[in-house]
DNA sequence: AATAAATATCGTAATATTGCAATATTAAAT
DNA sequence: ATTTAATATTGCAATATTACGATATTTATT
């Protein structure tokens, strides 16, 4: 026991709760609001500006990347991370899916 | 170490995160789906619909509830769960803020 | 009052996440 | 070729999450 039984859920359900997952730490979504606030794509800035080590922001980013949340190009001896809305879209369509649906809907 | 920095981070931070992280398991992904499926605030189907067994649904239904993504109201003998709308607009909001900020800027 | 049904809580094992120091890798600059 | 810089990876301790059996709680039914 004590692991998630993805296997049981649906590609989209897994999808969507991965997106989610990799948004469900306030570090993250920190970064997320930085990239978007820079504008450019910056990189080693995101250590400077968050309370966390170097090593904690790179696996922050990682997650963020697998994720498909951030995009990562290589530029000479740095990394430019910047935002992939793609994957923000697909969240949320889904959201707005579900508010459509479950609006006028009555609850018990 | 291993505890997540919470105070280091902003209010709003904290409160996205922490609603993205309650969607971050595909069982309660699942939970939200049948919920929106069955119109109808029904209980323990829940249990029967998932592969999981009832306490864990339960423990599931609980972080839903303390995220303010679904609420619960006592029926006579059971408990009817149902979507809180509420909660899916905040996060429906905030990615529409970010699609829109990030739309036009070029990338790196 | 006793039983049954529905759900929550407790306790605990298995696994995953978080954070960081130390170290490795990679590419530019000297 | 060395040194410097930027970032990633490794290893590990602390903590959190997931899942479930056993048990408690709560309300309806008999």
């Amino acid at each position: 026991m004590g692991a998630t039984k993805t296997e049981h859920f649906t590609d989209r359900q897994n999808q969507i709760a991965t997106i989610a997952k990799a948004l469900g730490h306030p570090a993250r979504v920190a970064i997320i609001e930085y990239l978007m606030k820079v504008n450019e794509c910056i990189c080693g800035d995101i250590v400077n500006e968050l309370p966390l080590a170097q090593p904690t922001v790179s696996q922050h980013l990682k997650e963020l990347k697998n994720a498909g949340l951030i995009k990562g190009n290589i530029e000479g001896n740095s990394i430019c991370y910047c935002i992939n809305e793609k994957t923000f879209d697909v969240l949320k369509d889904y959201f707005s899916k579900i508010i459509f649906t479950v609006t006028n809907q009555k609850c018990c």
